[in-house]
DNA sequence: ACAAAAGTGTTTTTGCTACACCCATGT
DNA sequence: ACATGGGTGTAGCAAAAACACTTTTGT
C-alpha cells in the first residue's frame, strides 16, 4: 500500500456509519477498536474522495467493512460542534499512535491532515448480522459487535453520534422496513414483530401489531409455513413488487 | 477589505441558510441575486471557520443578513450529491465572475477555492420578515423575499436544499413554535392559526384548531385585544415562561 | 337589531389498546 | 384429546374532526 495521499479526500469532511447489525432477536451496533493507542474505541468511518457523492461514500464505506451491497443508507446528522476543534482529549493519542504506524504511508503532513479538526457527516444501516463478512479498516485492531446498552467509551462524540442515530432509526421504522433488505425472502410476522421488539427495545402484542403492519399494506400474504411445531402454522409474507 | 484567506476556513465545505420569513400571513425565502453573471440566484450562505462550531456558523451566517441574534436554526441536511462535483453549470459563470469582482481580495487561489466541488449543510430558521434588516453578502446584488411557489431556478442543487427545508419545518412545527421568537410579544389565536396556514399552506377551522395549541399547555391567556371592529374581542396569549 | 367574528359545547369518527375467543398442528 | 402457538373479532378508550350553537363588539 502506497503513500496516503490526503489531495485524493476531501480535507477536514468525513463519514461515520452506525450500523446496526440484527441477530438472534438483538439490536447491535458496529464499533472498531483502534490500532493504536489502548482502549481507543470508534465508529467506523472514512472520507470523501473527491470524485464521490456522500451517499456514495457512505456505501463504500459500509461495503468496505461488512462486504454488503445495495444497503440502504440514511443520513441522519452533520456533526461539527466546538467539542471537535480543539482541546480533543483523543488527538494527541492518535497521533503518537500514527506516529508508530506505518511511516511510509502515513507521513508528517497526512498526520497532520487526519488529526485536524473535522465535521462529519453520520450515516445509519440495519443490516442482517448473518450476512456481514466483517474487514477491518486501515487503522483498525478488529471490528465487533456490541448492544447499544453496552457501548464503551469512544473517541470524540461518537457515543452521541450512536444515540442521534438510534433515535432516527426509531422514526418511521415502518417506511424504511423495505429498505433494508434485512428480513429474508419470505418471513412470517413474528419474524417482523421480533425485528421491532429489537429496535424499540419493548414488546409488542401480536394481534395488534398484525393489523398495523397489514393495514400498511405492504405486504402480500402467500402460503403456511410448516415447522413441524405442534402449532398452527404461521403465514408467510414478503414485501409486495 | 484585504485578502480573503482560505485557511481561515474549512475548505470544500459550506453553510447555506434557507431564511423563511412570514409576513401578512405568507410565507417567504430569502433568496439573494449574486453580483457576477446574469440571473444567478442563490441562497444565503457562507464558510465554516476553523475556529467555530457548524451551528455558530450557521448563526453567524444568518446573523450577518438579517441582523437577527438568538433565532432558532435547525439543521436539516447535508448535501453533496455527485450532481455538485463536476459539469456544474454554474462553476464557469462563477469562476469568470470572480476575476472581474474584486482582484485585491480574490487572487486565483482563492477562486479556485471558492469554484472547487462543495459539499454543504443546510439549516432553516424562521423568522419575522417586519424586524429583518436586511444585508447583501459579499457577492451578493441584493437580497430579495420570495413566496415558495415563485422561487427562480437557482445555482446547483439550492432549489432541492428549499424544498428539503420546507419539509423539515413543516415536521413537528408545534415544538418549534417558541423557539422562533415570530410573533409578537402577545398575541391572538388567529394569529397563530395563520402563522399555521402559511406554513402548511392549508386552512384549520378555529374551534379544532384552538383545543389543539391550547392543549400543547405552553400559552397562557391574558386581557382582551380591542380593535374597534365590530366584533367580540379576542383574547391575547403569551408563552408561559 | 344586526353583522362580523370569537369562543364554547356536543356529536361523530377514527385509530389504538385490551380482552376474549376460535383455529390449525403434531404428539 | 390436548398442549402450543397462530389468527381473528369485538369492546373500550381517547384523540381528532365535524357540526352546531352562544357570546361579544361596534354600528
Amino acid at each position: 500500500m502506497g503513500k496516503f495521499n490526503t489531495e485524493d479526500y476531501i480535507a477536514q469532511l468525513s463519514i461515520d456509519c452506525v450500523i446496526f447489525g440484527y441477530k438472534n432477536k438483538e439490536l447491535k451496533v458496529l464499533i472498531s477498536k483502534l490500532s493504536y493507542g489502548d482502549n481507543l474505541w470508534s465508529l467506523p468511518g472514512g472520507y470523501i474522495l473527491q470524485t464521490e457523492g456522500i451517499d456514495q461514500a457512505a456505501s463504500r464505506i459500509l461495503k468496505e467493512r461488512t462486504g454488503l451491497d445495495n444497503i440502504y443508507l440514511e443520513q441522519f446528522r452533520a456533526f461539527g460542534g466546538p467539542d471537535r476543534i480543539i482541546g480533543s482529549e483523543f488527538r494527541d493519542l492518535v497521533r503518537t499512535g500514527l506516529r508508530n504506524f506505518d511511516s511510509n504511508r502515513f507521513d508528517d503532513e497526512a498526520i497532520d491532515w487526519i488529526t485536524s479538526r473535522f465535521v462529519c457527516i453520520g450515516y445509519y444501516a440495519l443490516v442482517d448480522l448473518n450476512k456481514v463478512e466483517l474487514r477491518i479498516g486501515e487503522f483498525e485492531e478488529f471490528l465487533k459487535w456490541v448492544s447499544i446498552a453496552e457501548l464503551p467509551n469512544m473517541t470524540h462524540d461518537h457515543n452521541k453520534i450512536v444515540a442521534a442515530a438510534h433515535k432516527a432509526l426509531r422514526q418511521n421504522l415502518d417506511e424504511k422496513l423495505i429498505g433494508f433488505n434485512l428480513l429474508p425472502e419470505e418471513f412470517t410476522m413474528r419474524e417482523v414483530k421480533e425485528l421491532y421488539e429489537a429496535v424499540y427495545d419493548k414488546e409488542f402484542p401480536m394481534n395488534n401489531f398484525q393489523k398495523k403492519i397489514l393495514g400498511l399494506n405492504v405486504l402480500e400474504r402467500l402460503g403456511k409455513k410448516f415447522t413441524g411445531a405442534q402449532n398452527r402454522a404461521p403465514y408467510l409474507y414478503r414485501f409486495k413488487k
